[in-house]
DNA sequence: AGACTATGTTATATCAGTTTAACATTAAAC
DNA sequence: GTTTAATGTTAAACTGATATAACATAGTCT
């Protein structure tokens, strides 16, 4: 492997003036020193040692993304069709930016230190709601973090959420608007400064607002994958005391959908569905699915924006971003 | 932060003991030494830096997963379905093992040349179709590379491949033996030494053995994106030279089936669609797509399997596996 | 008693870079 | 004609680990 010692050797300088043209500190190189260096390393091949530089300088330019704290879930993040669109969108905007994506599964917060600490890991997205201990020892560590996703807020964090509160209450006021009194919610588990509790708020209050009563046996909390929301989806179609239920994930509304079918009753005749986020699913199920659209890949984007501002240390004027929902027409909600 | 030398200080030995310990060398250590070395690591919260050890080592334990190669496709692999259904297995299985996943964006093969050596990465994953002088560059570093869905063999490569052909006969076969006689093949490009060459092969096989005639007119290639899958389902809907689609991807197969529906014909009374891969998205159709079912998770548990026998130098008897597929039949193919 | 093992332990070099502080050389200023 | 400044360049220390080869010490065997 060619090292930075090999270069100045077939230039005839010492590394000092090698590593400073390689780093643009090249500000009292002579250009024909400069120029020399830059052929020699083209044409050796000549790649830098990243384990070499993180280690004087104690910084990686890696950057984390944790798939998940949770112990129970045994699920990636990845794996989520809205989150793995943001993170490709990430990956490509950090791989731009000259940074590696180090994709991690922790368990717990020392897990997680331990990571951070192993690779002088320069900045991390997080997703989700997480415990204070948590938060705690991230402080500690003082690296650069996007939180998204994240009702939580840190002095030296920055945030990329969403209108989730105003998506809750577009979606339940759209369905109020075509008729619909009695409205069922479906979410994973309602936690709060979690994203899902502001649109279970939004609900909420649009009921209130239209002075419709707030049903407690209308709320149903499951889990996001297949069998959970196909077998939720059947459990709602055998009740008679609602017309359309708002689920906070497009793949929970899917799977409600599929159940409601299976059960023998139809989407939207019998029960209208509204989902939340507007992936591609949206569009492939019959009938498609009306929901609130959100933009993945600027969210990804405008995460690593915030890390790179951070790491770069750069005044930042507004440490949060909120992006805007839309309402989706399909025809996954009947008029009545 | 912690390093190696304050645990040897505290202790009152040399680093040479600590790391020994650490790694497990601990052969003529004395147990009294370990077990304070222990506490003491555990007391002073010491976590190894990677950067200093792959920087001795020349290793780094960082595994490269490549998200795309082909500079026009601005997706990451993590979009896909399929793909991140199976890279969530990987990220699991390498963290048990102690590994770690770098996701890495590359448009050329100087850049993930350039990547591979910027961090001294152990092992790769690759899945597709890639040029010969990728391959060449790759031998050359002579790191441990597994080949997933790749028909391309290499002395120091694993494969963990599909029964493809055998998928596409099945899909095709079964489609015959439900009394479909003129059967569309759509698929993204077919690319010799692809996964679809291979399922192209055994539809083309099936209807030959059924002494069905091959009409390349019937032979559909387009981008796997929703736009593109769902316009070719618009206009399949408008020829009436055939009976039913088999899709060599469930994404497509759901774009197509959308695309029938909307142009206002009925899967399966119209037109009989059969997809391939059997995600989540299969049952959250209407009508649910019958499918040729392929084991994501386990594939990725193989490949990292693959990888890490291949990191350890254990003897390699086989150096391919090929997983099994299978039928799933849902409402997605009419019997005619 | 001397040679030989086995058991513990440790200086020191090394990995590939960056950083610091100093050292020449030339040009400009007084 | 010296001081000052600007321009190039570099030796050497340092980052946190590992590996090598050597060095004690104690016990065992002739």
């Amino acid at each position: 492997m060619t090292t930075i010692k090999d270069i100045a050797q077939a230039v005839g300088v010492s590394c000092t003036t090698v590593s400073n043209v390689i780093n643009g500190r090249s500000g009292r190189v002579s250009a024909d020193t400069i120029l020399r260096i830059n052929e020699t390393i083209e044409m050796l091949g000549y790649v830098p040692n990243m384990s070499a530089r993180s280690l004087v300088s104690s910084s990686s330019r890696v950057i984390g993304v944790i798939s998940h704290l949770a112990p129970h879930k045994n699920e990636s993040i990845v794996e989520d069709p809205f989150h793995s669109a943001f993170i490709g969108s990430i990956e490509r905007t950090l791989s731009e930016n000259g940074y590696y994506l180090m994709l991690r599964t922790v368990e717990t917060t020392a897990e997680l230190v331990a990571f951070l600490r192993n690779w002088n890991v320069d900045g991390l997205f997080f997703t989700g709601v997480f415990q204070d201990e948590f938060f705690q020892a991230l402080s500690e560590l003082s690296i650069p973090i996007v939180l998204i996703d994240s009702y939580v807020s840190h002095s030296n964090m920055c945030n990329v959420g969403l209108e989730d509160y105003k998506g809750g209450y577009t979606a339940t006021r759209y369905l109020i608007e075509q008729g619909h009194k009695d409205i069922a919610f479906a979410s994973p588990t309602i936690r709060e400064r979690g994203v899902v509790y502001e649109r279970f708020l939004g609900y909420k209050n649009a009921l209130a607002e239209a002075s419709l009563p707030f049903r407690p046996e209308l709320v149903f909390e499951q889990e996001l994958d297949l069998n959970s929301t196909v077998s939720l989806g059947r459990k709602l179609a055998k009740r008679n005391d609602f017309t359309a239920v708002f689920a906070t994930a497009d793949i929970m509304a899917a799977g409600i959908m599929a159940g409601i079918h299976e059960a023998g009753k139809k989407v939207p005749d019998d029960i209208s569905v509204i989902g939340f986020d507007d992936i591609n699913l949206c569009q492939l199920t019959s009938p498609k699915l009306t929901t609130i659209h959100q933009d993945a890949p600027l969210k990804g984007k405008l995460a690593v924006n915030f890390l790179m501002n951070l790491l770069e240390n750069k005044k930042i004027e507004e440490r949060e971003v909120i992006l805007p929902i839309s309402l989706v027409e399909r025809n996954s909600v009947k008029k009545i």
